[in-house]
DNA sequence: TGAGTCCGTCTTACGTCGTAAGGCTGACTT
DNA sequence: AAGTCAGCCTTACGACGTAAGACGGACTCA
């Protein structure tokens, strides 16, 4: 029982730990990336990851690494537009369909704390396109507070997720016990159908909303922009 | 050592509970709501809490009650103001008033998945003020999705916290070393003053930023209305 | 008065997490 | 041939949420 072949196994590096975290939450959700479960998907220890990546917390500075790259590269592809509005219109909604294939992105990114480069990155690029639409620094930087998490591609929505409600209907039933107390609500959504099943991140924040709340801070930002 | 005082205390209850752990919350932060610190803090075993709650999440959410209680009964105090915008102005930074007296609560509010009734109501309430302005329901919904979570009373920010940089120098020079890759950024930072220390929520999100683009989004929905 | 019920609290214990401390091994220097 | 050290593993600790059930005292009903 000596000569069993001595697993040539490739050697770990932060980024196979990187790019295994990130698979492992595009499959089971944030929540599943843990230290020991990354180690199981490389046939390594725990303990061993910790050679390449400080801590948890660096790990998912990496992970937003990552992702941004991704988005980056997805963003600067994109062909030059004359026009600065039609231009940051069509990279935002570029980094959305990004983000749509990792729906784990918009927590993650929210809950990053510290400054990582490829975000600020990003971030310089929108504020190049709006200076080359005429915009002041300073409209600019109001333009990044106003756009917050859309000029990423996501915006948090308070009744949100997929895991939400287990069934679709316990949101619904709710609302109609609460349908006196909430009468403004009720007629709403009466009358605005909720049950798209394209419905993208979150309860209805589907594309068209997300355009919609977009284009309005747009227009409004090309109008103070033109004064 | 016997006729020891048998210590009357006072019997546990949900409110007591949820009570106590707003205080820490308020206190050391979230993260530091844990079950057996609210026990110690309520001279209890972490276990007797679960008589009251069902469970974390379900504590969680109980804060989330206590919490836009407060807020829902700051707003509702509020004076009848005929205009919706100024109406809804005034009630969304009076919600921000209450939610910069917990600076929890954004992270727990994004972080909640179910839905509450005080949560509800509050929409219900901005939903009513449109339809007095005219909106249609149709546009009373867009609305709710451009605000975001702005509508009530904050808006994430990518750069965010207080816990970011121990030093407040540390952003500034990490800029400093992307200086030729962020031009655009460089160049605003450089223009746009970021020291204000009455910051109050996150990075730069103080007042003014948030009250900028919450009228930005009012302007563009008003001139939606008009038509 | 005594037995039964049950509310409220505590005890003990399990499995999970992140990670500190240090041991082993094999490749590479010198 | 001896020493160094990068890379991985073992063991262990202290958090965490919480399942299972024991315990005590108040209450009900005979």
């Amino acid at each position: 029982m000596a000569s069993q072949a001595p697993a040539p196994r490739t050697p770990l590096s932060r980024d196979r730990v990187l790019r295994a975290a990130v698979e492992i939450a595009d499959a089971d959700g944030l929540d599943a990336v843990t230290m020991r479960r990354i180690g199981d998907a490389l046939g390594a220890e725990a303990m061993s990851l910790y050679y390449h990546v400080a801590n948890k917390n660096d790990l998912l500075d990496g992970i937003v690494d990552v992702l941004m790259a991704e988005l980056n590269e997805a963003v600067d592809r994109l062909t030059v537009v004359t026009d600065w509005k039609a231009a940051m219109r069509h990279r935002i909604l570029t980094a959305r369909a990004v983000l749509l294939r990792h729906p784990w992105a918009p927590r993650l990114l929210e809950s990053r704390t510290t400054m990582r480069p490829a975000v600020v990155i990003y971030h310089d690029r929108l504020v190049g396109l709006m200076r080359s639409g005429g915009f002041s620094y300073d409209l600019a930087h109001h333009a990044l507070h106003a756009l917050g998490s859309r000029a990423l591609g996501f915006s948090q929505e308070l009744f949100d997720p997929a895991d939400a409600s287990p069934n679709p209907d316990a949101d619904a039933r709710m609302l109609a016990d609460l349908a006196e107390q909430v009468p403004n609500l009720a007629g709403m959504l009466a009358e605005v159908a909720h049950d798209d099943p394209d419905s993208t991140i979150g309860w209805c924040d589907d594309q068209q909303e997300f355009e919609f709340a977009l284009d309005l801070i747009l227009d409004g930002l090309a109008r103070l922009a033109a004064r």
